[in-house]
DNA sequence: TTTATCATTGACGTTAACGTTAACTTCAAT
DNA sequence: ATTGAAGTTAACGTTAACGTCAATGATAAA
């Protein structure tokens, strides 16, 4: 059990951050006796969760209505396999750009050959 | 030379967004006789430019510097030397990118296996 | 030439994801 | 028991990247 402070840390985030997340409904911590927040080890596998989910591209809402849809919905499957698809979709467009990563890359290496060779011609 | 609603609508913005790319000097597009702005083969080619960095995930701010240091380089002949090791930096960076989203990638497979776990834990 | 669009500047509105401040209350240590 | 740090709610502030008027001027089609 952890303060808000002591988690909001060892997660390299603010305090704030904590209330915002509870205030749009991502977490709910449990309060101690002078209603202080108190997070308890499954508060902090889906604080781990929200924050891949950040570092992934993924809104707050997108990443609130995955986490929703998963815990509305441990008997039906169905939307459960539609938030996998909802991810899967995201990789394949984070592949599209590497490729694309890719291509700016052989683009800027054939721009600077141009140059070089511009240099060597003034050297001679 | 096109209209500013001809070239918005031929990259898929709003007219809004061309002039508030000007606003944050991104574009300089011509005037006609009556003040409208004209936008030459220049001015699209800058733009596409622009949404490409948007694509790849920069701030505008992020391609202003890079658009301004670009043109330096490109009016500067005499600083070829410099040119070409922005560009080998920019490289450098670029590779750091690919490597960076394919680790994301790496991870988000590894987010989604969460969720693709309790659906067999379900099923069981 | 008269509409019917389209364009211009200026200014205020919007959304996401928090930051900041105020005015308290609770906790931990002396 | 006191005090200083940390916590609470409520509410307003902030930034980026535009959206949305409003009042007015320019242009193109019939």
């Amino acid at each position: 059990m952890k303060s808000i402070r002591e988690t909001a840390v060892s997660f390299g985030v603010t305090p704030r951050t904590l209330r915002y997340y509870e205030e749009i409904g991502l977490l709910t911590p449990g309060r101690s006796s002078g209603n202080q927040r108190v997070y308890a080890s499954q508060d902090a596998a889906r604080l781990k969760l929200i924050l891949r989910g950040k570092k992934y591209g993924f809104s707050l809402e997108e990443i609130r209505e995955m986490i929703l849809l998963f815990d509305e919905d441990r008997s039906g499957r169905k939307q459960l396999e539609r938030s996998i698809e909802y991810g899967e979709k995201r990789i394949r467009e984070i592949e599209t750009v590497i490729s694309e990563f890719q291509l700016l890359k052989e683009e800027m290496e054939g721009w600077l050959m141009h140059f070089e060779q511009k240099l060597k011609e003034e050297e001679s």
